[in-house]
Parts: structure tokens; sequence; C-alpha cells
DNA sequence: GAGTGGTCTAGACCACTGT
DNA sequence: CAGTGGTCTAGACCACTCC
């Protein structure tokens, strides 16, 4: 029992056979670690892994407690559109829509203020299949260059993550009926369920650019807990 | 410079200002630890950190590069249906509509074997209104106590989580349109577009319990990245 | 084979917070 | 105030993997 592994196997042990059972307080590291023969350190570790799982909770003085609901937490990976189509086993394609420097609607005001903002649509296709539509708009002052890159050979998308560093954002998921933009580009009929990312970036207090990606009927995103 | 948050800051800052570009390999551990006074063991903390966001990718004796395509990483906590009506500030409240051993359809045979299973549909409120509606398919074999439990007092959802350990799970996100069931249950019309979430899982290797959950309509799951 | 990250140790001090 | 987790250190050995 040296590993930090292995006693993190040890107490999920103890706390899925109910030896610990929730809401209970367990040992605290120095005692544990006496009992497993290993420094306080790789029990730290292993603790410290349980609580990010959510099967603990802990909190200075107070110590550390089985968690009562233990959360449940899935990590979903991000990637570029195009990696992310190569990875489900398709060709990737792409078709620049329009692009244009307009005035946001309210909404997109609300979140980017009044500056004239780049507005760019975009088809994301599938071994030729169109897989997911996007509607963005970029800050051009925020983001130098987006002006003259050139968005018909690199999409938004990628050119983004590729040129712009951003220090955080907020992503959403929802599901919204196709639209008639959504029916002719995704080839659906009107109304059609369809799986939606609302996606703002921003770096430095400015935000940078928001997205709404509309994918193709069909969709859907998997991951373990 | 003693803190591996302010490592990680430091390390962090070069990689956004490009003085550290994508693919670069950046310095290994112990020359860190030199250039910025403190321990090996402080710098690997921070490096850590940085790789689990996916912002440098590390290989021993390969050393350690900026990622190519940094990976956003957003992590979806997943409570009980009751503790998430709570934290949006509703609250909840829960109908059992049936509960009934049948023989499960095709999908869910496919899952979980042949076996007699338990299904158990159920509705969850926010303030009175329909929030997600739930149809679960359970093992009895491999949950003991599920047949006896009130789950007239207590939801499924949530009587499994506090009495049944998993050790794995698989969760997946769609949209999807409202069929005769959801329109009735969460008060819809016919083919709206709902957000559904299907989550699978399993101990030992024996699948316990699988279920499908669709959220009323305007539902959505925010996060940060 | 050798360089790099992964980990363990023993000890120390500190920050937070319940009592 | 005092107990507990959070962290840092200096050193060591090991596992992996590229050359």
């Amino acid at each position: 029992m040296t590993s930090w592994q292995e006693v993190r196997a040890e107490v999920r042990r103890r706390i899925l056979s109910r030896e610990w059972a929730p809401g209970e307080p367990i040992p605290n590291e120095a005692d544990l670690a006496r009992e497993l023969g290993c420094a306080r350190g790789t029990v730290n570790r292993a603790l410290r892994s349980l609580a990010e799982a959510g099967l603990i909770d802990r909190r200075r003085k107070a110590g550390t407690r089985v968690a009562l609901h233990p959360v449940r937490k899935a990590t979903l990976s991000i990637p570029v559109v195009r990696l992310e189509i190569e990875e489900r086993g398709f060709i990737p394609g792409y078709r620049l829509i329009s692009r244009a420097r307009e005035a946001p609607p309210a909404a997109v005001r609300a979140l980017m203020g009044d500056g004239p903002l780049l507005h760019i649509v975009s088809l994301h296709l599938a071994d030729g299949a169109p897989f997911m539509a996007e509607d963005r708009w970029v800050d051009e002052r925020a983001v130098p260059g987006i002006g003259t890159a050139d968005l018909k050979a690199v999409s938004a998308n990628e050119w983004l993550v590729l040129n712009v560093p951003f220090s955080h954002g907020e992503i959403a998921f929802t599901a919204a009926p196709a639209g008639c933009f959504e029916a002719q580009t995704l080839d659906c009929a009107h109304g059609t369920a369809l799986f939606v990312v609302e996606r703002t970036t921003s770096a430095d207090g400015r935000t940078l650019t928001t997205v709404r990606q509309t994918f193709a009927p069909g969709y859907r995103i998997e991951t373990t807990l």
C-alpha cells in the first residue's frame, strides 16, 4: 500500500462498501498514512483525487467526510470541429456562407457592446453531408487579424483557436427547433429538433467572440462518468 | 514565485503570449524549478494542472510541449435532479407515473440482458411545472432492494444514488422531438425540440440501470471552460 | 542507454475555520 | 486557540520511451 492510486482505491472501497457511510467523517490524513503505511503526502494526493471526483468533501479543521450526494462529473472535451469530425470517422469539409460587418442583434449587443462586429456564417461537413451550422460574431477590435484572415480556407473556428488565446469561456447546451436557415443549410425539415451549443469566449475582461453552433439531426455528445 | 499556482500562471502567460509557441517544447521540470526558484515538486504540480486542462502535452523522455490544439474541457456536474431543481431556485416536486416488471424493448435488452427488468416512469417538477420526464429500466437482480423501495416518496433517481454505489457510467446528450408521452407529461406540443440525457451506470461489469431523461422546453446546461 | 516526467518520503510551516 | 487540510522542500528512485 504505497502508491496514491492504491490508497485511493482502498478509500473508495471503504466508501462504496458503506464501511464509511455518507455524511460520516473519515480519519485524518496523518492517521490514514500511519494505518496504510505511507507518507501523508501520498494520502493527500489520493484524497484530493477523490474530492475532485466528488466522492468526499474536505474542509480544513472540519476534516474529511463522505459526500452526502456523490456528484457525478462528466468531462467533455471540446476540440476544433474539424478534429471532432475526423474522430467520428468522417472526412471533414467546410464552406463559408457569409461574412459581413454588421450591426448585431440586441442579444449579441448585450454581450459584446455596440461596436461594429464581424458576422461569420459557415457550414461544416462530414463526408460531404451537413454536420454543423455556425453563426458567429467577432469583435474586430479585440481580435486583430480576423479582418484579413482567409476564412474560405480555414474555418473561423480553427483560425480563432490557433490565433487567439483566450482566458475564459462559457458554454451552454440546449435543444432548439430548426428555423428557416437551419432547415436549409442542414437539409432538414423546418422545426426538426436540433442540438445547439452556444459559446462565448473572452480575454482580459473583453468578449472576443460568441457563437451558436447548430448540429445536424442525430448528433449526440457522449462521455463517461 | 513559490506557489504552484504562481508557477502555473507564469507558464500559462508564456504560452498565451506565444513566448512558447504551440508545438514547441518547454524547459524540463528541473530547469524550470531552478529558473523560477522553487522545488521541482512545485513545478510538477503546476504543469500537471496545465496538462489536465489540455494546454500542454507531457510525455516521459519526450518532455513537455505546448499543445497544438488546446482542447477545451468542460466539466459538467450531474447532481441528483432534486438538487438541480433547487439550485435553479425552484421548489422541487416529484410524481411516480408507473412502475412495472416488464419485458424491455430491444434497445434496452441489448444493454441489460434478457432478464425481467423493472420499468419506472416518473416526472420531476419545478415550482409545480413539469421539469423532466424520466424513463428508467433497472436490473432487479443487480440492484437488490429496488423491488421494495417506496418510489412514491423518493424518486428512483435519488434512491439509486443513495443506495447503489456504481463504478462506471456513460452519459450522452442529444436533442429529440417530443413524442406523445413527452408532449403529454411535459405539457408541450408534439414535436417540440427537447433536450435529452441518456445515462447508463454499471458496477462489476453488470449494467445496473439505464435511463432516458427528457427535459421541458427551454432547458439548458451551462458551464465554464 | 539516458533523459524526462511520475511518484514517494520525511519534515516543516502555513491558512483556514470550528469550537 | 487548536486541529486539519494545503502546500513547499530536498532528495531519491523508478518507469517509460525516444534515440
